[in-house]
DNA sequence: ATGTGAG
DNA sequence: ACTCACATA
């Protein structure tokens, strides 16, 4: 779950159109490296899931934006004979084939994956056999490709929520955890497990001394606690890495973020990282509607030229549901 | 420093 | 949009 999927609009009439230009969208980026088509197909499947009626043919589609010739030509096709010749011929396309098993692989993407097939490395299985062209991070997504594609049962994420806080706040009663993303809004698996972290102490305005003592700290006593085993990237502010419930080899192993926030934007970034991505959407649609504008960090009113103007004090989550005037909706109801 | 790739 | 790793200058 922690790579991106397609933003297909799930209950939309045109979703079988959203999902081929979103096939042939990955296809421009991963396997020519056409970051253009990839936009353009893109934004021709967003221009349909946004559509409300059935799309009858290629001509309707061509007065909408982001629709030109070529698409609307595909879309006839697919009409007329229920499939594409250009995506049969992808699908079959070794290369591509190859491309997506790689991307798998924490760590490797698009250009990376691209890079190891023109040196003739095709497979996962190959990957083995050239552990010396992965750097640190794609060497631990292959050792753990496995467990990271498991889903976490909530109730285990629940447990490491309360052994994490139990540690931590061992230490320093003062530090406020939350662990975001599905499990937040109630979801009984997830792809991985969020943690938003922040202290009382560090608030933005604050010296960039405290900051990199309050992750690090935190890091190392999961490290010795033998509940984080593996280390991706540890920076001030975010790590990326590996937990396990117990340090015994029968429990699979668990990608694990934390980000280190100031407590006064604390709020603003657990709403974001909470998602959905589509309520997010919808969120900030509403806010620049009602002349605010909402990000991970802040939430600021906009002057008459649309300006942001001074970060509204917030001190939860209501607050900022409150300001802008937006239906307060528990965690649970955000899916969209 | 700066750019690129990844999440 | 932004953070971190890594390569290259």
């Amino acid at each position: 779950m922690s790579k991106r999927k397609a933003p297909s609009g799930e209950n939309n009439p045109n979703h079988d159109f959203c999902e081929f230009l979103s096939e042939l969208a990955n296809y421009e980026r991963n396997v020519n490296r056409n970051v253009y088509k990839y936009n353009a197909y893109r934004k021709a499947a967003r221009t349909l899931a946004d559509y409300p009626t059935r799309i009858k043919s290629g001509e309707e589609a061509r007065k909408l934006n982001g629709i030109g010739e070529k698409i609307a030509k595909k879309i006839d096709e697919y009409l007329q004979t229920g499939k594409l010749k250009k995506l049969e011929n992808i699908r079959s396309d070794d290369v591509n084939v190859a491309i997506n098993e790689l991307t798998r692989i924490s760590g490797i993407g698009p250009a990376k994956a691209k890079e190891l097939v023109d040196a003739g490395i095709k497979s996962v299985n190959d990957l083995y056999k050239h552990k010396d062209k992965l750097n640190h991070h794609q060497l631990i997504g292959l050792r753990y490709l496995e467990d990271f594609e498991k889903k976490i049962p909530r109730k285990e994420i629940q447990e490491i929520e309360d052994l994490i806080k139990k540690e931590v706040r061992n230490v320093d009663s003062e530090y406020i955890i939350t662990i975001c993303g599905s499990y937040r809004r109630g979801k009984l698996e997830s792809g991985d497990i969020d943690v938003l972290l922040t202290h009382p102490s560090y608030n933005s305005s604050e010296s960039p001394k405290k900051k990199t003592k309050l992750l690090h700290d935190v890091v190392k006593l999961l490290e010795k606690k033998n509940i984080i085993t593996e280390t991706i990237s540890l920076g001030d502010t975010k790590f990326m890495g590996v937990c396990k419930l117990s340090k015994n080899d029968c429990f699979t192993a668990r990608r694990l973020d934390i980000r280190l926030t100031p407590h006064d934007q604390y709020y603003c970034s657990v709403l974001y990282f909470t998602g959905s991505d589509l309520f997010n959407q919808r969120m900030r649609a509403h806010a620049q509607e009602h002349g605010f504008t909402l990000n991970e960090y802040s939430l600021r009113k906009l002057d008459a030229a649309g300006v942001p103007g001074d970060t509204l004090p917030v001190s939860s989550e209501k607050d900022i549901f409150k300001h802008i005037n937006f239906p307060y909706k528990k965690p649970e109801e955000r899916d969209s």
